[in-house]
DNA sequence: ATCGTCAATGCAAGCGCTTACATGTTGATT
DNA sequence: AATCAACATGTAAGCGCTTGCATTGACGAT
């Protein structure tokens, strides 16, 4: 006779414990969700029949009766680079403490596909989602609300959008920078900004620049803005045609610091030097803004502070939604800060 | 009287859209899963349903039955940096092409936290698992077992470990590198190591370099090692160890492009020029290795590749596995190669 | 006309869990 | 000793879906 095998035991399930245990699923359910409810002794007795058997709970089900995922989803235009990752590693973090676990999707910067995304995270049940800027369709809004998913807004802090927002007010620090810029003398300035089209960071940026001409009597048509993607050889290939077409520019101010490294290492092939012929500012401070050389005059964005913020205030909606409570106000504005390191400096001559 | 709101209208489900459509739920369920199986006519009749009413499976109704859950688990060792970014955005691009949904973690490079977070994507009904490296408690790999969830390794390629991999030979890549350097004429050398305990990347790359030494008759243990966490202060405090400690060496090898990033910016601090007095190299070529000035020699690391590949096997993995079928051989090595930059050259004097 | 065949559809079980409600125990109170 | 909280535990319904099996009816063959 052909020795049987014990059959592939699959997972255990909740009613193996409490037969292994000797009490009903209920039991067992209470002793892991509300463990108060059930005496020491028995739950004891589950405890230790939950370990001998490795058990696990199985999340679909529980997903299913609970009508909660504990799954909130993000969706980042981009993984590839730094910009996003420690905000978000911070947001996973203060998510992981509270028992959520994250889902992630990057849009690539397309709208489109950020659409599908989000269709796709609340089909999955995510509870909450955590969005990059507030520009998007209205329609999808109204599709969130109608679905009952909070969404809350990073990156970019405006009080009065559809959504509540965790974030920084681009435009007014971008402001301060380019304040910087021009009270260190400079006068022939451009800007590289990422594409403006769907993106209110990048716009609220180039207003902020804006916006320090103005305040300093001049025209704010005066800042030449080149528009390209956030990418290291985007932001060469802008100061190329910057420096090209307008020899003159004593200071390029960047949307971000990809871009601002970019620029650098073009200015470095060029044999431009930084900061004494152009001075060159970025956005974000991400590490890099302090690794390449000049290190970069850059807004401080404390990243971490914002994704843990985030992820307290996703949760507070989350709650609040999930017992059909109005939603908390948890908008908050994460104050940033120039940094002033080696590439900005008084222009020459 | 009180005007009545409709009642906030829950999600339709299945049963809705099959009094909607005049026909049993296991017909509409075929519309959505196996359209071929039921006749063009009533298919009609269901989608206008479906439209109308705008419904959405319910993910975890439906995962719960099917015991697919079309999502996959990654856990990096950190979102920060951006060693892993590259190649994971493009792990998730290839998984959304194929329908599934990834679903991230990361584990500070923490034993006990991978652990425990595999623990939690196997309970969330993850359908595969990928990992960072081999090194690992073999209970972990039993208890995958155990659970039918098949995982696959990344970032390192290990052709008879536990489990199957889709990475690059760390140690010939790094043992290639060292040779480069020296063939230029190095012989004191330093190397700045990631913690090799739990990290066999970190320890492959630290006896690639030393078999470089075995190879050129040299002795191997003349390669001072500092191990610190891959970071880039980290990497600046043990340049600076190395250079106070052993002011002779002639170039330092670093284990990946940050701490090589870490020790560029100590040495302009120290005004010490690379690669004129100390050569530097680094391992990954993560954007960063080419902003950096002097731009890093590195070894270069297809990520992007690496990340699709690792995605079509894990999936292959899933089918297999979903089949009951055996696992298919996946395992697969992605060639590196040396990129020679600024950073390495020839010894003083 | 009768029967068999097969495609289209319906019926109903059950996935693993939570929870309202029912039942059983205990000990304090009178 | 009888009564009754108050609490511990069990019973069972059902969450929304898929799927094996039963049923129906149309059609061609006899």
């Amino acid at each position: 006779m052909v020795k049987k095998h014990a059959p592939p035991r699959s997972a255990p399930t909740l009613s193996d414990v409490a037969q292994e245990a000797g009490v009903s699923t209920a039991t067992v359910s209470r002793c892991l969700n509300s463990p108060e409810r059930v005496v020491e002794s028995t739950r004891q007795r589950v405890m230790a029949a939950v370990e001998r058997l490795e058990y696990t709970p199985n999340f679909a089900a529980r997903a299913m009766v609970a009508k909660r995922s504990y799954t909130i989803g993000a969706i980042i235009p981009t993984m590839e680079n730094a910009i996003f990752a420690r905000g978000l590693q911070a947001f996973q973090d203060a998510l992981s403490d509270q028992g959520y676990t994250l889902l992630v999707s990057s849009s690539a910067y397309r709208p489109e596909l950020e659409a599908a995304q989000i269709r796709t995270l609340v089909a999955r049940g995510a509870d909450g989602l955590l969005l990059i800027g507030h520009d998007r369709d209205e329609g999808i809004y109204d599709y969130l609300a109608q679905h009952r998913v909070p969404a809350l807004v990073a990156w970019s802090y405006a009080p009065d959008a559809r959504s509540p927002s965790v974030g920084f007010d681009n435009r007014s620090a971008m402001a301060e920078l380019a304040q910087h810029v021009l009270d260190l003398g400079h006068r022939r300035i451009a800007m590289i900004s990422g594409f403006a089209a769907g993106n209110d960071r990048a716009r609220s940026r180039v207003l902020g620049a804006r916006d320090a001409f103005i305040a300093n009597g001049l025209d704010p048509e005066a800042l030449r803005v080149v528009e390209t993607s956030y990418d290291f050889e985007k932001g060469a290939r802008a100061f190329e045609e910057i420096v090209t077409q307008q020899p003159d520019v004593t200071a390029v101010i960047c949307g971000n610091d990809v871009l601002a490294a970019g620029a650098l290492q073009e200015a470095r092939r060029l044999g431009i030097a930084i900061p004494e012929q152009i001075s060159v500012t970025g956005f974000d401070d991400i590490e890099l803004a302090a690794v390449v050389s000049p290190a970069l005059t850059t807004v401080h964005v404390p990243h971490r502070e914002m994704g843990r913020q985030a992820a307290h205030a996703l949760i507070a909606m989350v709650a609040a939604a999930s017992q059909q409570a109005a939603l908390p106000d948890v908008s908050q504005c994460i104050s940033t800060k120039v940094v002033s390191r080696a590439s900005l400096s008084p222009p020459p001559g």
